[in-house]
DNA sequence: GTTCTCGGCCG
DNA sequence: CGGCCGAGAAC
């Protein structure tokens, strides 16, 4: 009689590793289960230091849950250090989403916010209303996402999705993840329209020319049918369709989200 | 010898 | 209480 001793496939780890769980059946912790490992290879862990030392920097177990074998994102608030907050809760746009994105990175070890000085007794620069709320940000800060996943309320992490082929990025970092995250960080943080970057200028030397309050992507054009499509597929939560590539001829509307923004908890950073 | 299993420590 | 690992039992 054979108990549950089945090798099942562990979809958060590489190809072949696989999973066990055997239920203790006598003693004092008799019901108690014990999770084991096996490599492609076929070796034995048992433990997730173990797994950890053996793995190396090939996968990330920060978030790894050895006993579900499964991404566990809210692992990673074990972090006693104080979360860095609030940066951009107060500017304006969608205060009712829980995203804090990160900051401004210095050569030097700590993280430090920025403060833009816009008037000062010694100068004479004229306060600019609209430019006073507004957070310095870092040049292609948008980087610093990449590697962060979004998850959903039972903390399964999300299925990433596929941009449509018209978006293309724009900055030293053109990998379809950053886009993804540059995209989806901009609607969240303004209600303004988000356009991409208009000028021309700024996809030959974006270090120059790029328009800080916009994210890492060229300008694009969605058109109605984009819409409905859109539209379409938010009824489709399963296999969350790509929004189609955008035309570039017939009536065309700018501003309007790709997507709509898997209803998540969003963004978890480090 | 290797593998399996449960105890028990420690955080 | 659960993760981790030691060590005796089983093979």
């Amino acid at each position: 009689m054979i108990m549950e001793r089945k090798r099942m496939d562990c979809p958060a780890l590489p190809p072949g590793w696989k999973k066990e769980e055997v239920i203790r059946k006598s003693g004092l912790s008799a019901g108690k289960s014990d999770v084991y490992y096996y490599s492609p290879t076929g070796k034995k862990f048992r433990s997730k230091p173990q797994l950890a030392r053996y793995l190396g920097n090939t996968v990330d177990l920060a978030c790894f849950d050895f006993r579900t074998g499964k991404m566990m994102p809210s692992k990673l608030q074990k972090n006693k250090q104080r979360l860095r907050n609030d940066n951009f809760s107060l500017s304006k746009g969608k205060p009712d989403l829980n995203t804090a994105l990160p900051i401004r990175q210095t050569a030097s070890i700590f993280k430090q916010p920025v403060t833009k000085v816009v008037n000062h007794p010694s100068n004479k620069v004229k306060t600019d209303p609209q430019r006073a709320t507004e957070q310095p940000r870092q040049l292609f800060w948008e980087k610093r996402l990449k590697g962060l996943r979004s998850s959903d309320v039972t903390e399964e992490v999300l299925k990433t999705m596929e941009l449509p082929k018209g978006l293309q990025s724009v900055g030293p970092d053109m990998s379809d993840e950053t886009l993804l995250s540059a995209i989806a960080s901009a609607l969240h943080m303004s209600s303004a329209p988000i356009t991409g970057q208009t000028s021309t200028a700024a996809e030959k030397n974006p270090a120059i020319w790029l328009n800080t309050s916009q994210p890492l992507c060229k300008a694009f054009i969605v058109t109605d049918e984009d819409i409905r499509d859109s539209l379409n597929a938010e009824d489709d939560t399963e296999t969350r369709s790509p929004a189609r590539l955008p035309k570039q001829k017939g009536p065309t509307h700018r501003f309007i989200p790709l997507y709509p923004i898997a209803s998540t908890k969003a963004f978890l950073f480090h």
